[in-house]
RNA sequence: GUGGGUGUAGCUCAGCUGGAUAGAGCACUAGAUUGUGGAUCUAGUGGCCGCGGGUUCAAAUCCCGUCAUCCACCCCA
């Protein structure tokens, strides 16, 4: 038997009624604050991303899905799509739309990873990319329309850390205190942060490890950000407080793509387990110019759609159904089916959604397979009722039945 | 990529110190007097016991391998 591949899953009818919830919760917020949806193609030039989200990354290196088509070209299924948006915006040259560079995307997004609660090789991110400003206000609001997304879908218990990674110079000058001042206790670190050395030294400071926790503590951590970048941070925090928006700051939200600067910020949901980020995002004011484009500021976040599955599940609120049918049509004998598939065909056409089951034995049968679909009537054809032109309509809900005209029907199902 | 748990009916699981036709609940199908739903009762359908190998007179049960899945690490939405 062949089964879904490794990561992958199917959303079967009962749950994609939630997902469609959600999208549409979605795209009313997204829109409320002026961005517009975007498709840009799964596929991508490999070189996309390993320019973009960077090449020593774990994401590039190990998890992402590549392969040469038969052109030869070097195709990778992509990891996450501000690089794409970005690339389509240059491509594109969307700075000259007059509806902006405000943009949100829903789609599948592909890595490689062993999965676990939360994390699949094909999930689904649903977010939005503002490009062209590097004004704080944006950086304030992008953050608002997160936590107001959260807050329309019901979901409860969200918590928002913030930090600011600085400039690039920042990063660079960051990096290289942290490493010097880490040098000389390398050996007495645990092995996965001798990795993290010269992979990615931020990540150490949030080691789990006790020894670890233990060197870090011991090393100082001076101001770190340039004047600027301290002063952009600040103004952020204060549009935040301007609007009421809870947010903590947290100096160890790195973020693992290399073109994050100044603003990065998490949120984090309880109910979610170990993979307990629900969405993350931050400013990337150097990659319009990096892609080839010219030097434009950039800020976007990204939702994880199966946690945010997972969070509504666990909370108590909105459980959407599958939408109940209007009609189910019954017949008493084989031989109405003829007149029955005429009268479900007229019923359909008038936008009266209809369901009839052509291979059912008794009426009884079939009155239980219209309980189960949630018909709200049932028209009943009997042999008795035709020859004088009529059926019976039976109002589920009432537990009430009448004999209609069939030329009347349609109009009393309305 | 690393570690641990788990693979038995569509779903949740029992059975596992080897022993005869592999079980329950839910779901599904049908019946409980004539052409009428939900409740109840009755019956029925449905299993290569994940897959491959080994030990044994005998394997769902023990051993090895493999695949899948879950949780955690790594990393990340």
């Amino acid at each position: 038997m062949i089964k879904a591949l490794r990561g992958t899953k199917d959303i079967l009818p009962d749950e994609i009624r939630l997902w469609q919830h959600i999208e549409s919760i979605g795209r009313d917020i997204f829109y409320i604050y002026g961005y517009n949806e975007i498709k840009t193609p799964i596929i991508e030039e490999a070189s996309l991303f390993t320019r973009s989200i960077g090449d020593a990354t774990d994401i590039v290196q190990k998890e992402m899905y590549v392969f040469c088509d038969r052109g030869g070209r070097n195709i990778a299924l992509r990891p996450e799509a501000t690089a794409s948006i970005v690339r389509s915006y240059i491509e594109n040259s969307l700075a000259q739309s007059s509806r902006g560079a405000k943009l949100f995307y829903i789609g599948p997004m592909f890595r490689a990873e062993r999965p676990q609660q939360g994390r699949q090789r094909q999930f689904y991110q649903i977010g939005l990319e503002a490009i062209g400003s590097d004004n704080p206000f944006i950086d304030a609001e992008v953050i608002a329309v997160s936590v107001r997304f959260l807050e329309r879908l019901g979901i409860e218990k969200f918590h928002v850390k913030l930090n600011s990674l600085g400039c690039q110079k920042d990063k660079i000058r960051v990096i290289e205190k942290h490493k010097e001042s880490l040098r000389p206790y390398v050996e007495k670190l645990c092995e996965t942060c001798k990795a993290r050395f010269d992979k990615n030294v931020l990540r150490i400071f949030d080691c789990k490890e006790v020894s670890c926790r233990g060197i870090v503590e011991n090393v100082s951590v001076e101001k770190t950000l340039c004047d600027e970048c301290t002063s952009h941070f600040e103004k952020v925090k204060a549009g935040l407080d301007a609007i009421g928006i809870q947010y903590t700051i947290d100096r160890k939200i790195v973020r693992g793509l290399d073109y994050y600067t100044r603003t990065v910020f998490e949120i984090t949901q309880e109910s979610l387990g170990a993979k307990d980020a629900i969405c993350a995002g931050g400013r990337y004011n150097n990659l319009v110019k990096e892609l080839g484009g010219k030097d434009t500021p950039a800020i976007g976040f990204a939702f994880g759609m199966e946690r945010l599955v997972l969070a509504l599940q666990g909370t108590s609120g909105i459980r959407p159904q599958l939408s109940g049918l209007d009609v189910f049509v019954a017949v008493t004998g084989e031989q109405l089916y003829g007149e029955a598939f005429k009268l479900t065909e007229s019923l359909r056409k008038a936008g009266i959604a209809s369901e009839i089951d052509y291979d059912a034995k008794s009426l009884k049968a079939q009155m239980r397979k219209a309980e189960k679909l949630g018909a709200k009537f049932v028209v009943i054809l009997g042999e008795e009722e035709l020859k004088q032109g009529k059926v019976a309509v039976k109002d589920m809900a009432k537990h009430e039945q009448k004999e209609v005209e069939i030329t009347d029907l349609i109009a009393e199902l309305r």
